[in-house]
DNA sequence: GATACATCCTCTAGTTACTAGAGGATCAAG
DNA sequence: CTTGATCCTCTAGTAACTAGAGGATGTATC
């Protein structure tokens, strides 16, 4: 069982971000010991780690909790789950998409620079590009 | 030469966003009509389209600007922009990891949905894991 | 057992990155 | 020349944190 703080350290989150997490019920309300600290075990950490990591990702946190109750509930009628799942794909191949292609420029950009040529930057013109966009190009 | 609206229709920002980034810093401030009216080109389009692809995969402002520096004046010191690029790239590159987790989880979740079976939801582990984490799992 | 320093608690207020709305001017169509 | 859409600035609200005040608790040391 684990603090707090300790929780804190090992996820990169700060404190007042794990109990606005919890407030927001995103995670679970942790038992207490008999003077009110929280105790966390293994689920709690894991839990989120998630959430950080979707977070870093662009995923808002409706999305997340979204993504936590497919999570928590997949044995839910199929169809419910299957949706969210591939509606939640979709976003996140096109981030894949926009990912590679600006991974790709800046990679081009550090080779120039490694054998001495400048050359110019494109980055703007990679991600400026709607046609990696399919999300919400409207 | 298109209007504030116009733009935000073709970037898909909403208008007090787009005064927002000029605001910023992050968009040069466009000629204005005599009656004030701002007057944005081609360039503030692909621009802004590039801001809003990064805030979506989850760059903040600062990192924005920064890559937008880069874009802005790679003829510089050419040590400065690679090391800007360089970082940048690892950061773009431990996204693509988890991105790519998490893809692989959702398509083992929609499979698993077509063929019947529900089978159990992964995606916690698959993003609570450090070890897909290169940035700062201190 | 007393002192001290870290860590926890709750609660309020501030920050970042927008977003909505008030109040008013300007433009484009009929 | 009026009507409706669009623009302007400015102030205030929202989402997702983040920092700090004020106070209790835990732990290590003498």
């Amino acid at each position: 069982m684990l603090t707090i703080g300790a929780v804190a350290r090992q996820t990169g989150l700060k404190i007042p971000t794990i109990r606005f997490y919890e407030a927001e019920g995103l995670l679970p309300a942790p038992p207490r010991t008999s003077s009110g600290r929280r105790l966390y075990g293994d689920g709690h950490v894991r839990r989120l780690a998630f959430i950080r990591h979707a977070r870093q990702l662009g995923f808002e946190l409706p999305q997340i909790r979204n993504l936590l109750e497919l999570a928590d509930h997949p044995e839910r009628p199929c169809g419910d789950a299957d949706a969210i799942a591939a509606e939640n794909l979709q976003a996140v191949q096109a981030r894949l998409k926009q990912l590679r292609a600006l991974e790709r420029e800046l990679k081009r950009m550090v080779d120039a620079c490694a054998t001495g040529r400048a050359g110019r930057c494109r980055i703007i013109e990679v991600l400026g590009d709607h046609a990696l966009c399919a999300v919400d190009a409207h």
